[in-house]
RNA sequence: GGGGGUGUAGCUCAGUCGGUUAGAGCGCUGGCCUGUCACGCCAGAGGUCGCGGGUUCGAGCCCCGUCACUCCCGCCA
């Protein structure tokens, strides 16, 4: 196979009796002028060249850096260069030379030296490109995901990923150094009854049964815990069959997932808060970071203040409720609908006396086209209260608005009426919009904050059952007391999320780790013990022998890169995301597999009518 | 599953009130050019205006349908 005695290529070019590496004795962001006079071997993408005619520059490209390498009509090599395409994969082998000081380049870090090329290999010839690598074009996101590997070459999106890597191992490191250990966890597994869809994978062995991939480790962590080994942690990888968003990639995404033994919620915010906060202070580059401990919301006053379970509190703008000031008032459509159950939100709108009428007509309309049946307002002006509600409001309850909004002269304050639930969530949105319009948003910081006593339970307004309104897994408030005695809307969880610049970064729980509390959380959800002992059997007998009281949490990784790298999007920060649809355009996935693969996992397809595909849709790029 | 937006050259876009041969920049091809670094200059090729139907003397433009992408709602314990 290999021989014994070092080979000696005959045209291996020897630097003072050494011969250079095959390929590179720098990379492309390495050289300085301190080099200058030294020979130097780079190898690179052609990024971009400047053909003079009898003189040729070449900007050769790797991960690390940019280098302009030049060679005159003189030079064998010439033609060569001169015929390489951009992104063609090139060896060069020359002489360092120092810039004259008319022609350093004080953009590159390299920019004091150039290589003088002596000899040419070409390593891998590049067709006429898709899109380009150099420049900042954009490009149509399907057209990038196609051609991910090209994509991923541009600078921003490289950053991107090599951030993503730095901040996993900060996030691994602050972990260790927090006592956390890391495990790994199974990839098949079972089917979860509740929650999200899960992917599911048919078994050969066992015909008609399936695994399923974990939407998260959750009852594995709880299971370490079990095991006694009190401190878990891992950057899972989650799989969940639901649609994508802008911020929700489909299919699948990663959580920095842990789970502590013999923990209060407190012990949990205390873990994780030096972690996230370290984090965001090492890769935010100066943006400010809330300070620990973060604010703690209960839900409550969260969807009051806020309109949201994941307040922003980079918009300084404060919900308030003004019921009692419309309540039996002239204002007919207010007072009406308090009387069968709605109630008012008012958002402030400081300074936004002066607008003009558009202003304020152009708000109603927006708030019309998504649902509402408008927005009202009132102008305060000095001594007088404006608009067309004012008329119809006496002066006690519009100093009572006054009072409730913290609204001064020059402010305008508006009014969203509805059943509560509808209600206070539109108000959020008004909140976002009103913020936007008068440009409020704190910037460059990341405003961190808990929300914290999420309702164990809600009422499900279509079929008038009660339901978990999150994790049936979390410990109720109050234990089996506050089960059997309290209306279990009024029911508290020992849950919580962080929430960073209003992204829900991560959901967690004091997890319920009592047989007798669950059964009874579930029978009052709804489901009797067989039912549980059925779907959650491996973890509620492992609570049979010896549990220890634990919680924990999940941050989103994809989600604190998202927020690191200010992108908007969660693919920017995911090497090869799918799209929206959940396909992956470079692979081809999902495919179609040989019936002789369906057979023998005992499956018939039974498929829908098709649909009329375009002429390149789901097909692969031609290799090359 | 539902709603909004977008779709014109390989790419980014312009395209007037519905009117003759659909334009620009980048890229590509060819020519010129020895100090550029988004090199410059000249020339050229490149179009199923997403697709199907309709209105009209005439459609890139108006109407209906459809497909693709994207954003949002639902969904995401």
């Amino acid at each position: 196979m290999c021989s014994y005695r070092p080979i000696s290529l005959p045209n291996e070019p020897k630097e003072e009796g050494f011969s250079m590496h095959q390929y590179r004795t720098h990379n492309c962001g390495q050289l300085r002028l301190s080099d200058a006079g030294s020979a130097a071997r780079l190898s690179g993408w052609v990024h971009r060249k400047r053909d003079h005619g009898n003189l040729l520059f070449v900007d050769l490209r790797d991960h690390y850096g940019v280098t302009q390498c030049v060679v005159d009509v003189s030079s064998p090599v010439f033609q060569t260069l001169e015929a390489a395409r951009p992104e063609s994969v090139i060896r060069v082998t020359g002489k360092v030379v120092g810039r004259s000081p008319e022609t350093v380049n004080s953009k590159l870090p390299t920019g004091e030296i150039e290589v003088q090329i002596q000899e040419v290999e070409i390593l891998s010839t590049a067709d006429v490109l898709p899109m380009q690598v150099a420049g900042d074009q954009e490009y149509p996101e399907d057209m990038r995901l196609r051609y991910r590997y090209l994509d991923l070459r541009r600078e921003k999106v490289h950053a991107n990923m090599l951030l993503r890597s730095k901040v996993i191992q900060s996030l691994r490191q602050r972990m260790i150094d927090q006592g956390f250990v890391e495990y790994q966890t199974p990839i098949l597994t079972a089917s979860s009854p509740e929650g999200a869809r899960d992917y599911l994978v048919p078994s050969r062995l066992h015909p008609g049964k399936f695994y399923a991939l974990p939407q998260a480790p959750q009852q594995f962590k709880q299971l370490l815990m079990v095991a006694g080994f009190d401190r878990y942690f891992q950057i899972a990888p989650c799989f969940r069959d639901e649609a994508g968003r802008a911020d929700r990639s489909p299919g699948e995404f990663y959580q920095l997932d842990f789970e502590m033994s013999f923990v209060t919620q407190d012990d949990v915010f205390n873990a994780i808060e030096p972690v996230l906060h370290g984090v965001f202070e090492e890769f935010g580059g100066g943006r400010a970071v809330t300070p620990y401990p973060f604010p703690r919301i209960a839900y409550d006053d969260a969807m009051l203040k806020y309109g949201s379970d994941k307040p922003d509190l980079r918009n300084p703008l404060i919900i308030s409720d003004v019921t009692e000031a419309f309540r039996g008032s002239n204002f007919g459509i207010f007072a009406k609908n308090i009387d069968k159950g709605a109630i008012v939100r008012a958002i402030p709108a400081p300074g936004a006396g002066d607008r003009p009428r558009s202003f304020f007509d152009k708000l109603n309309d927006w708030a019309r086209s998504e649902g509402a049946a408008g927005l009202g307002y009132i102008i305060f002006a000095e001594g007088e209260a404006k608009g067309p509600i004012a008329k119809n409001l006496d002066a006690d309850r519009i100093a009572m608005i006054a009072q409730a909004t913290g609204a001064k002269p020059g402010d305008a304050v508006f009014f969203v009426c509805d059943r509560k639930p509808v209600a206070e969530k539109f108000a959020g949105t008004v909140r976002t919009r009103i913020c936007n319009e008068l440009d409020l948003l704190e910037k460059d910081v990341f405003k961190f904050c808990w929300t914290v006593d999420f309702p164990m339970y809600e009422l499900n307004e279509e079929t008038n059952q009660i339901e978990f309104s999150h994790n049936p897994f979390s410990m109720p408030q109050g234990g089996l007391e506050a089960l059997e005695t309290m209306n279990p809307l009024e029911i508290k969880a020992f849950q919580y999320d962080i929430v960073c610049n209003g992204v829900e970064l991560s959901s967690g729980a004091i997890r319920n780790h009592r047989p007798d509390i669950m059964y009874k959380a579930f029978e009052i959800a709804g489901y009797d013990k067989e039912h549980v002992e059925e779907h959650f059997g491996g973890m509620l007998n492992a609570f049979k022998f010896g549990a220890p009281p634990h919680g924990g949490s999940a941050p989103g990784v994809d989600r604190i890169v998202m927020l690191l790298a200010d992108e908007p999007n969660i693919r920017e920060v995911i090497l090869f995301p799918m799209n929206q649809q959940a396909q992956d355009l470079l692979m081809g996935s999902p495919a179609e597999v040989a019936p002789e693969r369906l057979r023998e996992l005992h499956l018939k397809l039974h498929l829908p009518q098709a649909k009329k595909t375009g002429p390149d849709a789901g097909s692969a790029p031609q290799g090359s």
